[in-house]
DNA sequence: ATCGAAGTTCGATGGTGATCATACTTCGAT
DNA sequence: ATCGAAGTATGATCACCATCGAACTTCGAT
């Protein structure tokens, strides 16, 4: 298999399963307001969503930190087309590990 | 009067509502593994506990920190009896204004 | 009135993380 | 084959925060 590795640009990154993340590492990714925003846009919008539709305050090479350390904390999925990178919230897997925990953290409306 | 505002040593702190606490600070709050442990110690007991009897693996002056903190962020009710401050998970409060945080952050054994 | 127990206050320190600009890569479109 | 759009990589900077020790305060008990 050649092209299972491979999908749009580079190497697929590492998406670890839920169920290896730690509360912890949970935690210290959402605790972030910029990367509350990301989950809360996902969350509300149900689709793909490119890493430049997001209305985000800072720096593209910030914007591009923060995506991964919510890929790297089971939060989201990510994946190429062209040169957009794709975003997806992994929301049954959270709940099936972390039930309640997106509810709780995006019921109020703040950022 | 003025018993009201004595209790104990010193004046008595100040403990927000917490309807007036962010999430962000909820959360900055939680984060920390260390206040996370004492939050679950209460959580478990549903008994006044002096900040001594936790189990705690940082310095005195360290511990005070975090008491404190936990009472800024609302997630705790503290008061005086002698030389030991007592300190009280404000369950109710706390799930009036997040609901399910609490259940979603304590549910799994994690530290 | 003394002593110890329980916390507090006060700096100092060290590590971590958010941020940015710059340079670079990769892809689609022309 | 070139260009621009979308992101990535890298290195630097900056602020914040958890941590500690040491000195201090307050209270109850003796």
């Amino acid at each position: 298999m050649r092209t299972a590795e491979r999908e749009g640009r580079g190497r697929v990154p590492a998406h670890p399963e839920v169920g290896d993340v730690s509360l912890q590492q949970v935690l210290e990714a959402l605790v972030d307001p910029v990367r509350r925003g990301i989950v809360r846009e996902l969350y509300a919008s149900d689709e793909d969503r490119a890493c430049g539709t997001f209305d985000l305050t800072v720096s593209k090479s910030t914007a591009t930190h923060h995506f991964n350390v919510l890929r790297e904390a089971g939060l989201i999925r990510q994946r190429y087309v062209g040169t957009s990178r794709m975003n997806t919230l992994r929301r049954n897997e959270i709940e099936a590990v972390f039930p309640g925990l997106l509810d709780a953290l995006l019921a109020r409306g703040e950022a």
